[in-house]
DNA sequence: CTGTATCCCGGTTGATACTG
DNA sequence: CAGTATCAACCGGGATACAG
């Protein structure tokens, strides 16, 4: 049923469903703070301060559009307590667990490779700059 | 040397070294064309014109955008042959095809999990509508 | 405490035209 | 064929103020 995995192209076409599958979850998880979200999540329900406070840097603004959208995606749970303040509480889905995996794989190639990375910009800036 | 996988916070702060490490990796594999050119790499050397049509909406710019970013990374190579007209050749590197495995993942998993992710929106979306 | 509503700026993208 | 230049439009995202 997957469409396996070497050949992303058949003749010259991308297959449409994988590439829009692929596409609709790399937009998520390639914006600023869902995979930090999720990742802050993932041992465990946090409130909306506590991620707030543990990310620093992000506006209240956004990381209510971030949990709105992990939300409608199905990827964490909203459950509201109406006291005085009121409490929010943010917990990963069985989905959003499940999307950890992938991730963590990601992040782990990131810490491996970024020097690698990082020396390849600057060898590339300094090519650059020669032209120049 | 790895921040060990469960613990991305320590206190209340996160790591800063791996967060930057993977912001950094995921605002590249994040964009919009990246890892659609990386996966179309991932079986063989294609020329510019090749990835052109194989993705089919991106514009000249954004591609010529996207294969410089990635050859800065050093994920990519760029080969000339000047010929009349020029022909340029785009190829993974090891570190390019390192990147494929872990991309694969987030790929199966939006392949496997992507008609729950639209069933989850069409449900929130109803919920919403019936607030209104 | 949590969330919404405005305003606004800057970066990203696309369209188009031009060059080697 | 491959790439650059320019311009305009769009959209993410921050700051701020306000509300329940």
């Amino acid at each position: 049923m997957k469409p396996e995995n070497k050949p992303v192209t058949e003749g010259d076409k991308l297959f449409p469903c994988s590439c829009q599958a692929v596409g609709g979850v790399l937009s998520r998880i390639g914006d600023k703070w869902s995979v930090l979200v999720v990742m802050l999540l993932a041992d465990g329900p946090k409130r909306f301060s506590e991620l707030k406070r543990a990310i620093g840097t992000v506006s209240q603004r956004m990381l209510t559009l971030t949990l709105r959208g992990l939300e409608r995606d199905g990827l964490v749970t909203r459950t509201v307590t109406p006291s005085i303040p009121p409490r929010v509480d943010y917990e990963l889905t069985e989905l959003g667990h499940s999307l950890c995996g992938p991730v963590r794989g990601i992040g782990d190639w990131a810490f491996d490779n970024h020097a690698r990375i990082e020396a390849a910009q600057r060898a590339f800036d300094a090519r650059q700059e020669d032209a120049a």
